[in-house]
DNA sequence: CACTTTATGTCAGCCTTGTTGACATTCCAA
DNA sequence: TTGGAATGTCAACAAGGCTGACATAAAGTG
């Protein structure tokens, strides 16, 4: 363990010294704000009888209309019976719908419908309330930093997700 | 949907304009990065037949060495009976100990063993490994921002608990 | 055209980890 | 002495992961 004194800074080279409990600090805050983070919608999604694989199906059908199966599996890192299980219900309930594709017909296309969009505007103006008043609370620098730190913490496969996206 | 385009700041406060992307933008953050931090814990643990909840159980215990169970709960926020049939397989296995209080008969003192201040151990190498690289790619003044952020997204009763821990 | 691959769905079964409810024991404290 | 707190345990159940196997339709390829 280290003992909390960082060595003097060697060199010209500006480098970051961390100790194991900086580090743990930071383990620790990913873990609660987690809880934080996912408070909000799973009240909202037990009074629905969903779960949080609905909200994640839900919210990725949302960012991009008219994704496939394939690409949301990809994005959610699931299997594929996992994922279907969880879309099955929500087609059955009228909140996503599903169209064959045009040009490839093997592919699903999935959709939000009126009622799906409706429960994932409820779900997502909770989210960015919390999201909303943590920023305000922390301040513009710190936004900027921790959008920095947890792409950094992101697998480059997911990282690309999240850039993929459309920007801004 | 905002359009991305912040309107002037009026009167003489400066207030955080965000829009309804840029906080999206945060919220798949949230969801991606966490992915990545718990990626590494999650191989080592399979390896050794555990989940993501022992994990959690030993990575308190050796956070706060000693602890009883009903701190344990709080901090994990599970049923008593979730937390039990992880301790239960720890203990079978060696990993933690559990001590009759001395003052208090009733409650009983969790510790690691060698066994499990090792498996610890390995956990949070890795983890602490993610969390260094990210702190490194990010810079120090993002690292900053990122704590002030995520601490608060925390409902005050994990802040709590975040703070409570042995400072710096 | 025949064959392979891809995209998707589905069934069955298993595991972890969460839940509720019920009940027993121990023991502190009023 | 009695109520309640702290703990453990049993049973049953649900969500949501997983693997494996199999089916179908459509696209791609030689």
């Amino acid at each position: 363990m280290s003992d909390g004194t960082p060595p003097a800074a060697p060199g010209g080279e500006t480098l970051l010294f961390l100790t194991d409990e900086q580090l743990r600090k930071g383990i620790e805050a990913m873990f609660f704000a987690y809880r934080g983070f996912t408070a909000d919608p799973d009240r909202i999604l037990a009074e629905h009888g969903y779960g949080r694989a609905h909200h994640r199906a839900i919210h990725f059908i949302h960012r991009s209309h008219g994704t496939t199966v394939n690409n949301l599996l990809s994005i959610l890192g699931v299997t594929k019976q996992s994922l279907n299980r969880v879309l099955r219900t929500l087609i059955a309930d009228g909140l996503v719908e599903s169209r064959v594709g045009t040009r490839d017909k093997r592919e699903r296309h999935l959709f939000l419908t009126e009622a799906g969009a409706a429960l994932e505007r409820e779900l997502s103006d909770a989210q960015r309330e919390r999201m909303r008043l943590a920023y305000r609370t922390a301040g513009p620098e710190a936004v900027s930093g921790f959008r920095q730190v947890l792409e950094a913490m992101m697998d480059p496969d997911m990282r690309r997700h999240y850039r993929a996206a459309r920007e801004k």
